[in-house]
RNA sequence: GUGGCUGUAGCUCAAUUGGCAGAGCGUCGCCCUGUGGAGGCGAAUGUUGCGGGAUCGUUCCCCGUCAGCCACCCCA
């Protein structure tokens, strides 16, 4: 077959997949309203300067969807929310009442390999607050996390919140007198351990230029699950997730360091237990500077991102997705023939106008085929306006389900109809199941 | 950007050392001129991803390319 070919790495979002979608964007929107977030959105196009001070190298150079308008102006497909939202709120920074509580669903672009959780389309989660450094509020972000996590049928078995702090990671790293220029070297390091042998793990430390005995002491650090005491921000964090009814989800990980360079303080990630994708389903974290290197006044945000690929993934792989209702229209009105075509669309004008979904069939067909097609929508009701209900003044309306019928005057058919919708909506139910 | 695997009907997949392109599901039609789901019968759909090469001859071998998957890199 000569079809035009998708761009690689987008998506195609058939009505199965939209429902998915839109699954994704009712429980995030949930979630977030329920903290008292707002909802708001940047431009899908920006510059590219706009990610360049803090996204990271790799993001900015290798992962942009980077092109010339007809202007010959350079932009770029936004392949995250943050920078955007950090200039937003720089551009209004002294007529906001803080802390501002933004949350967004819309798509990214990332310009990368596709594979299983990465397409280079996607949708992604964003939410922030802005304006109060504080575990407490940093607490208040990762509670949105798992009661997302928990109103999708991800318990905390399924699903772990893992938290750390760079600050406390900072401290140590001073303790073991690693140099400042060998910071980022030493997160991306930690950032690779779970996936590197130990052996070539060590090996790469060292070459790195780390001394065997700051290697000794970073693998003692990493290993101290108790390090968080330590930490004064931890200690609130952690008290505070507690009050907020979350602490099931979360575990205290010094592993945990996240590779934007504009995370200063908390930083999180999610994983599902089994981790048979090995990404997280979320992360995010403290940004205390970005504000200012947008051009505001410094102004301390903590946020997180979700992207839809890993969490349709995962909640696909726990049989956790819905049973999505495949219904467009509950009610079909048949066309009985030519003459009668014009009746059974008045017909279904009545019906909407009482606030009804209706399908007509669009044509003159045999009533199996017609029948047929109502079935196969998983429709609820069937009604036939033919020669004899025409003249007595009637309509036959059929359960699909329990394939009983009867005939009634147009003054009994509203009721009739919406007692059959309602009845039998349990038959395609929309909330989770197993 | 790097490496590996894969690509055949709408979908899932067969096809013997290189020798006529197949099945199931789905779709459509009929059985059934006022009634769907089950069943029976029948039909249609192929540039074997695309381009080149070797061969008497290729779905099969070789090269290139595109796409998908997997891993790396990075990350939601």
């Amino acid at each position: 077959m000569n079809r035009i070919k998708t761009v690689k790495g987008t998506r195609e979002f058939y009505p199965e997949e939209m429902s998915l979608r839109n699954y994704l964007y009712e429980k995030v929107r949930a979630a977030s309203e329920s903290f008292g977030y707002q909802e708001y959105d940047g431009p899908f196009i920006e510059t590219i300067d706009l990610y360049a001070a803090k996204s990271g190298e790799e993001l900015v150079k290798k992962q942009s969807f980077t092109f010339q308008d007809r202007g010959g102006e350079s932009v770029t497909l936004r392949p995250e929310l943050t920078p955007s939202l950090a200039r937003m709120i720089a551009t209004k920074q002294n007529e906001l009442s803080y802390p501002v509580r933004w949350w967004s669903f819309g798509p990214f672009w990332r310009y990368e390999q596709p594979q299983k959780g990465r397409t280079r389309e996607f949708f992604q989660w964003n939410i922030d607050m802005l304006g109060v450094a504080s575990p407490e509020a940093d607490a208040e972000l990762i509670a949105v996390a798992a009661t997302f996590l928990r109103s999708v049928g991800l318990s905390p078995e399924r699903a772990t919140i893992f938290v750390n702090n760079r600050r406390l990671m900072d401290s140590e790293f001073d303790a073991l007198e690693i140099a400042t220029d060998q910071r980022l070297e030493v997160s991306n390091l930690v950032d690779r351990r779970s996936k590197m042998e130990s052996v070539k793990w060590d090996e790469y430390a060292l070459e790195l230029g780390l001394t065997q005995k700051q290697l000794d002491g970073l693998k003692d650090i990493l290993g101290n699950y108790d390090l968080w005491k330590k930490s004064e921000e931890l200690t609130r964090l952690f008290a505070a997730l507690e009050a907020l009814g979350v602490k099931a989800y979360i575990k205290f990980d010094p592993n945990i360091m996240r590779g934007l360079l504009y995370y200063t303080g908390t930083v999180f990630e999610a994983f599902e237990t089994s981790r048979s994708l090995k990404r997280a389903i979320l992360g995010g974290g403290r940004y205390d500077n970005l504000l200012a290197d947008v051009g505001g006044n410094p102004l301390s945000g903590v946020g997180f991102a979700m992207g839809d690929v890993v969490m349709g993934i995962v909640l696909q792989e726990a049989g956790l997705l819905p049973e999505f209702a495949q219904t467009p229209a509950p009610v079909l009105v048949t066309v009985f023939n030519e003459s009668l075509l014009l009746k059974s669309y008045a017909l279904a004008c009545e019906l909407r106008n009482a606030g009804l979904n209706v399908m007509v069939f669009p044509e003159v067909a045999k009533l199996p085929k017609q029948f047929k097609f109502a079935d196969k929508m998983k429709m609820k009701a069937a009604l036939v306006l033919g020669p004899d209900e025409d003249a007595k003044g009637q309509v036959v309306v059929k359960n699909l389900l329990s394939g009983e019928q009867v005939a009634v005057t147009r003054e009994l058919l509203l009721d009739m109809v919406r007692g059959l919708v309602k009845s039998n909506a349990a038959f395609h139910p929309t909330g989770q199941q197993g």
